[in-house]
DNA sequence: CCTATAATGGTGCATATGCACGTATATGCA
DNA sequence: TGCATATACGTGCATATGCACCATTATAGG
């Protein structure tokens, strides 16, 4: 007889009721669709949006310390940034001491496009934390930064 | 002169310390790379794991319905139980009575490599728990619940 | 100075994600 | 019955995601 491990109930209705996972990803495939629609009209997606903001207010940091930052793989984020690169929305530099590091900074195309998402961005982030209760916020905050710290 | 909007320092900053979704999103790469690595060695990623399982406590769904719990687009959905099913994890039958239904169903083999998946899911689920403060996870299930309704 | 090691970033591959659009089937209404 | 509409699903496209592996540059120790 082969013994073939047998898939418990108990478990099955453990992981759908306790799955932190699961939860965490299925909201973010849910908030990331509602702010690329409002971003649509713009050509950004939220990923995007998020990117250039924080570069916005970070003095041209290197694309690790950018990977870091939104803790993405760093392949990821060289990919991506060519996008953006190529729209004119940032630029890419070598750094001037370092010969390894690239140096990502916002061009005025970039911080223009960003200033007209900001409404769109406000309207959605507000209507998003209607939809939460109250009380439930801090607790998310201060979990999800606990997930994937500052 | 050109009236570029201008970009507000102090929306950068309200950006970077109240964007639901860049929490959300950063997280969800987070804790998805952690998962993904309990169960590399069974070649699974923390979204077929997840699908799977529910998988397993469902009758049968079809496409539509596993796309909606998971709050994932339908086309995806398609194109990820491809995946899984040539690896003969799960089968997908049209329905018998609705011919533009199809229904998915797990095989003894996807069964199998569930019951493997199992304590890995949970020794993870457990560790990703400890480091989110207890007082904080209610909140925090709640409010993801609320952004992407079961 | 020279070499071992570390740090930084890129490529190839596979999968994941969503939208616009297309196809096939079912259903409601005249 | 026959057609308009709705529903379920698939394809083509572009981008996103991460891993294994590779190339280049910096740095520490002899």
């Amino acid at each position: 007889m082969a013994d073939t491990p047998v898939l418990d109930p108990n478990l099955i209705r453990e992981v759908g009721a306790s799955c932190v996972c699961m939860r965490v990803q299925r909201a973010g495939r849910a908030i990331g669709r509602r702010f690329d629609q409002a971003f649509r009209d713009l050509k950004l997606n939220n990923w995007q949006f998020t990117l250039l903001m924080w570069l916005a207010s970070t003095e041209a940091p290197s694309v690790n310390d950018m990977a870091t930052q939104m803790a993405m793989d760093r392949t990821t984020m060289t990919r991506n940034l060519r996008v953006l690169e190529r729209r004119g929305l940032l630029a890419i530099q070598p750094d001037t001491r370092d010969g390894r590091v690239k140096r990502v900074a916002l061009t005025d195309p970039g911080r223009s496009l960003l200033a007209q998402a900001a409404q769109r961005w406000r309207a959605t982030n507000e209507a998003v934390k209607r939809d939460i209760p109250a009380a439930a916020l801090p607790g998310m905050w201060e979990a999800l930064d606990a997930i994937a710290p500052t």
